[in-house]
DNA sequence: ATGGTATTAACCGATTTGGTCAACAAATCA
DNA sequence: TGATTTGTTGACCAAATCGGTTAATACCAT
């Protein structure tokens, strides 16, 4: 399965797979046109259905590899490993920042993806995206130790503050047009070291 | 123009609204068809032709009713006469959660419209959301008085945080399914709490 | 019944869709 | 060089979808 399309060059490659994350992130699956993706690429619309045997293929063949990805990146970057908690907020966003670099629309397509419901692909869907909502674990509040916070400081809420800004952050990077990622993640870094002067001991 | 719209009981109007501004949120303009708005607000597509001449009338009615609506709200929730920033900050978002109960899509329709670029539209679009635009002025740090802080605090970099965390909540209220709005507010009001206790005096 | 009004089903031509296939181009090999 | 494989495409098709029209309904007060 797929072979012919892993002996592809990389490069284009991943001008196939950015122009999929593309379209199916900004339509739903069934108002995702082949031949716009086709085209998004760079390539005919007969290459495309050379390289995947049909519509549905392609997508949850996306679906996968943004999964893999996605997964890859994440370990990769290490933040699980990580003790401090912000530095592991910080770790966090860098990962998704340079996911963000090389696949721009993947994670948009991501979450698209969560909320689809074409029963055409619905059944083999959610079998793909469970393991990938896992990797969001940040949701829940990890074991943080007191004696190394401020006195008093109310940890739970000290959470959601930096989990909520940090969600902002993304949510800015994806919909707020292009923009100049390493100054993006400069601004963060400050964020970060503002939050451990105020809420470290 | 629109008088037959206007003629309709206002339930009927807000079906009709929030059908397009859901249709139109998750679909680019071409894409969205208009015997979905019509099903999606229980009626027929002949008759959505009766109030609105055609799809791009309706699309721009669409788009000067949710910035009249919006303007209405940020007034009316008077966040700009609070001098307060954490209270202004509160009133911001307890307006737009208001606006989100009546007309869910709203905003989402509203962000969509902003990088619609079609050529159909275009043109007469930019000239109703460039009023629009300027109804979200929080990016900008407002003059706070540094008395009132706690000594040798950033207070840009607090301004970043509050902002970028209240930009977070607005995200998971539009996109991680439905949820308690009364439960958000709450949870938002504490986190509020918070940061007076933190960053004040 | 009558007249007016709100509402729709049925329809139309144009466009788009997923998918196929024969032909063309380019590299590979003899 | 010519033959053969491999990569790539334009042209095509049947089916579905689109925006929009219209003639016929259902409804309702007189």
């Amino acid at each position: 399965m797929n072979e012919k399309f892993y002996q592809l060059p990389e490069e284009k490659q991943n001008r196939i797979l950015n122009a999929g994350f593309r379209v199916f992130a900004n339509n739903s699956y069934r108002k995702s046109p082949m031949n716009e993706i086709a085209a998004e690429a760079g390539i005919s619309k007969s290459l495309l259905f050379f390289y995947f045997k049909n519509k549905k293929e392609l997508y949850l063949f996306l679906m996968e590899t943004a999964e893999k990805l996605t997964r890859q990146y994440v370990t990769r970057a290490g933040c699980y490993q990580e003790k401090d908690i912000f530095e592991m907020m910080y770790k966090g966003l860098l990962a998704k920042t340079e996911m963000m670099r090389k696949y721009p629309d993947m994670s948009a397509f991501a979450l698209k993806a969560y909320y689809e419901d074409d029963e055409e692909v619905k059944g083999e869907l959610v079998k793909i995206i469970e393991p990938y909502s896992k990797l969001q674990t940040n949701t829940t509040l990890p074991k943080l130790d007191p004696s190394l916070f401020k006195e008093g400081i109310d940890l739970k809420m000290m959470y959601q503050d930096i989990y909520l800004a940090s969600e902002g952050y993304l949510y800015q990077m994806q919909h707020k047009g292009p923009i100049d990622i390493d100054k993006v993640v400069a601004d963060y870094r400050g964020l970060i070291d503002f939050w451990k002067k105020m809420y470290l001991k």
